[in-house]
DNA sequence: GCATGATCATGC
DNA sequence: GCATGATCATGC
C-alpha cells in the first residue's frame, strides 16, 4: 500500500488534509477525467471523497469510514435560506436502522455512536441540476465530537425509538418522536417500496435511519459555541429539555394571564395583538422574541390554544400558507405540511374559567400519532389532486376529516396567489380541527 | 353553535 | 413588505 498522505490513524491529520477541499469542488481537487463518465451525477458523494480524495476505500464495516482514528466522515448539502444565510439542505443521515438487532443493543456500547462520536463534516452547497463532484465545499471541514450535553439528550432520544421497536410499533416511528436525533424515512419512496421486518410485530415498517434534525445542523452551522455555554447552563439539573420546559411552566399554572404578564413586567395593554400569548409563553422560557436555541435544536413548534370551559379550543391551528403552484409538483413526504406533522410540539394551553378570564392551564408535549398523520396525508392528498384537477375552489372543509382541513390564511380577501388553471384565488393553508386538538390535549 | 371566511399586529 | 401565528366575524 502506497503512502497515504495523511496519518489514518489521526483525527487532526485527517481534518488538516480534509482542509484542502475547502473552497474546492472534488473534481477540482482530484483528476477524475479518467473516471468520470463511470460516476453517478446523483451518486453519493462522500463515497467519492473517501475513494478519490482520501484513496481510502469505503468500507461496509458498521464502524466508522477512518477506523483506526475513529473518525467518521459525512458530507451534507447547505442551501441558501430566504435571508441569505447557509442552512443546512436537509438532515444528516448517521446510519441505517436495523430493527432487528437494535432491540439487543444496549446504549453504552450502541452502534451508531461507535460509528459517529467523531465526525468529519464536510459542508457543500447543494445545487439541484449540478453533479455532486462540481458542488463547492463552501466551509472548512469540521472535525464534530457531540457535546456532553446533547449526548444527553441523543441517549434519551435514541432509547425512546429502541423501546417503539420492542414495542412493535417500529412502523408507527415518525421524527416528532424525539428532539435531536430522529428516525427518518429512508429509501425510495412511494408504493413501492419495501417494507422491513420488525423483530416484535408482523406488520412491516418503512425503511429508516438515525439523522440529526435539519434544525440540530443548522445550530452547528451558525457558530455552536456561543450557544454550548447558555445550554450547559441549564442542563445542570441533569434533566431533558422536556423536563426543563414544563418545569418553567408549572409555577404559571391556574394564574390569570394578566397576573403572568405582571411578574414577568409583559406588557399586554395597547391594541388587540393576535399573537400576545404565544410573546407570553415565549416571555415564560425566558426568550425574547425566537424560539430558544434548544427548541431550534429539536425543532419544536410550540403552540398556544385557547380553551372554551367546555374544554374545547375556541379555534382550530393554522400552518403557513401554502401556494398552489407548488403544492401540485410535491409528494406528500417531502411537503411542509407532512414535515410540519411530524415535528415535536409544544402544546402551551390556556383555558376560560366561568368569569370568562383566561388563566393558564398547562403546558404539554405532542407529537402527532402515526394514523393521524396517514389521515392528514389523505387531505393533502386530496387538496392537491384538486387544485391540478382545476377545483382549487373546492378543498376538503372542515367535516371532510377528522383531523385536518384547508382554509384561507391570507392577509385578507385581496391577499391572492396564482393556481394553476391560471386564475387567482385567496391564499390558503393547512389547519388541524379544533375538534382534533381538543381529544389530543386529554 | 358550528363551519367557514376574513383579518390583525408583529417581527424579521 | 411580507409571512406568520393567531383570532375575529359572519352566515347558516
Amino acid at each position: 500500500m502506497s503512502q497515504l498522505p495523511y496519518d489514518i490513524t489521526s483525527p487532526s491529520s485527517i481534518l488538516n488534509y480534509a482542509k484542502g477541499l475547502s473552497g474546492k469542488t472534488l473534481a477540482e481537487v482530484v483528476d477524475l477525467s479518467g473516471v468520470i463518465e463511470n460516476l453517478s451525477h446523483k451518486g453519493d458523494l462522500g463515497n467519492m471523497v473517501e475513494k478519490y480524495y482520501f484513496q481510502y476505500l469505503p468500507n461496509s464495516t458498521h464502524g466508522p469510514d477512518f477506523a483506526e482514528a475513529g473518525v467518521e466522515l459525512k458530507t451534507t448539502g447547505v442551501k441558501k435560506s430566504s435571508k441569505n444565510i447557509y442552512e443546512a439542505k436537509e438532515r444528516l443521515v448517521l446510519s441505517m436502522i436495523n430493527y432487528v438487532t437494535l432491540v439487543d443493543e444496549d446504549w453504552s456500547t450502541n452502534s451508531l455512536m461507535q460509528k459517529c462520536r467523531l465526525m468529519l463534516l464536510l459542508f457543500y452547497y447543494y445545487q439541484k441540476d449540478v453533479a455532486v463532484y462540481n458542488r463547492r465545499f463552501v466551509f472548512n471541514p469540521l472535525l464534530w465530537e457531540f457535546p456532553e450535553v446533547d449526548l444527553k439528550v441523543i441517549e434519551a432520544d435514541w432509547k425512546l425509538i429502541q423501546s417503539k421497536i420492542k414495542d412493535g410499533r417500529a412502523h408507527e416511528l415518525s421524527e416528532g418522536d424525539t428532539f435531536y436525533l430522529g428516525a427518518c424515512r429512508k429509501g425510495a419512496g412511494g408504493a413501492k417500496e419495501s417494507l422491513r421486518k420488525q423483530p416484535f410485530s408482523d406488520l412491516g415498517a418503512k425503511a429508516r435511519a438515525f439523522s440529526l434534525k435539519p434544525s440540530y445542523v443548522n445550530t452547528i452551522l451558525s457558530g455552536y459555541a456561543q450557544e454550548a455555554e447558555i445550554i450547559s447552563t441549564i442542563s445542570e439539573a441533569k434533566t431533558g429539555i422536556e423536563e426543563i420546559t414544563l418545569a418553567k411552566f408549572k409555577p404559571f399554572i391556574g394564574m390569570t394571564v394578566e397576573s403572568i404578564a405582571d411578574i414577568l413586567k409583559f406588557d399586554m395593554s395597547g391594541k388587540v395583538d393576535k399573537s400576545v400569548h404565544q410573546r407570553l409563553a415565549l416571555k415564560i422560557l425566558g426568550s425574547k422574541k425566537k424560539n430558544p436555541p434548544e427548541f431550534e435544536k429539536a425543532g419544536i413548534k410550540m403552540k398556544t390554544i385557547r380553551l372554551e370551559t367546555n374544554n374545547k379550543p375556541k379555534e382550530s391551528m393554522s400552518f403557513p400558507a401554502f401556494k398552489y403552484m407548488d403544492i401540485v409538483n410535491e409528494e406528500w413526504d417531502e411537503s411542509n405540511f407532512s414535515e410540519a406533522l411530524e415535528r415535536k410540539f409544544l402544546f402551551i394551553v390556556f383555558q376560560y374559567d366561568n368569569n370568562d378570564i383566561l388563566r393558564f392551564k398547562k403546558a404539554m408535549f405532542w407529537n402527532m400519532p402515526y394514523e393521524d398523520r396517514e389521515e392528514a396525508r389523505k387531505v393533502w392528498e386530496f387538496t392537491k389532486k384538486q387544485i391540478i384537477d382545476g377545483n382549487a375552489d373546492k378543498l376538503p372543509g372542515m367535516k371532510d376529516s377528522y383531523v385536518a382541513h384547508v382554509r384561507p390564511h391570507g392577509r385578507n380577501a385581496d391577499d391572492t396567489i396564482p393556481t394553476p388553471d391560471g386564475k387567482l384565488l385567496v391564499r390558503k393553508c393547512f389547519w388541524l380541527n379544533n375538534n382534533y386538538i381538543a381529544k389530543q390535549l386529554k
